[in-house]
DNA sequence: CTGGGTGCAAACTCTTTGCATTCGG
DNA sequence: CCGAATGCAAAGAGTTTGCACCCAG
């Protein structure tokens, strides 16, 4: 079936474009509410995940702790403060990046992770046989 | 104080270096329970999460469930299979690595992320004063 | 109308923690 | 000895889910 325009994907999705600091779906649900209360939390978690999963946002896993979403979806990548918790855009490309991060930013890095998502090639007959 | 070197964390190191395809921490547990039924599952979480803060360990975040462990310590990648869950390591530099992985592994990559980890400058002026 | 979306509360998963006990150095 | 490490069980954080109701198309 159609996905549904509600009001509260509508708001829910305009409040993660607001905090623009890469909230947590339970930062979200707070501000969400604070305005809206009669908006559930589970609706906000269930209304991030849709937007994750069509692209329109993105999952971002921190080393401790929740899950963080950004709503900007282009390529870039994140840097996070390990004391504080503050995670901070970087647009540069890779490789270099550390030391000119080191230098532009002020962030002391002790290190960088790197993940790629896709389907293995199990995965993928299954899914060409399945369709 | 010390560190001391008890027979559990020998074990667990072990059996997260024997569990060689990224296992949970609920993973290295199981395994750890099937030969040493006597060691409790959150001295397995203990354990790892000293290993991982010692660096002698690496904890990697997946884009959904549990967190994975990796006893390979030198800077590599992952990719991650968004059907079966599987990760598998990456030794080669980024950037035309999104190409080369799909025409090498098979994989058929739909993104990366990258995120890395230090002070910001306001932690690190924190951590000076305080020190 | 109809079934996708919502609200609520309970359930669930993964992980951590308090406390008494054990044991490595 | 002594306190770091353990085992147990209970609590905690974050997130998901079953179900009845509601409303966008």
């Amino acid at each position: 079936m159609q996905e549904r325009n509600t009001l509260q994907k509508r708001i829910v999705h305009e409040t993660l474009i607001s905090l623009c600091n890469h909230p947590t779906a339970d930062e979200v649900a707070a501000e969400v509410q604070s305005n809206y209360p009669s908006i559930s939390r589970a609706t906000v978690y269930r209304i991030l995940n849709r937007l994750a999963d069509s692209g329109e946002a993105l999952r971002i896993r921190i080393n401790n702790g929740a899950d963080h979403f950004d709503h900007q979806t282009f390529p870039h990548y994140h840097v996070h403060c390990s004391s504080c918790g503050k995670v901070a855009d970087v647009t540069m490309p890779v490789e270099e990046l550390v030391e000119m991060l080191s230098d532009t930013s002020g962030y002391r890095i002790f290190g960088y992770s790197l993940q790629f998502d896709g389907l293995c090639p199990e995965c993928q007959e299954l899914s060409e046989a399945g369709a």
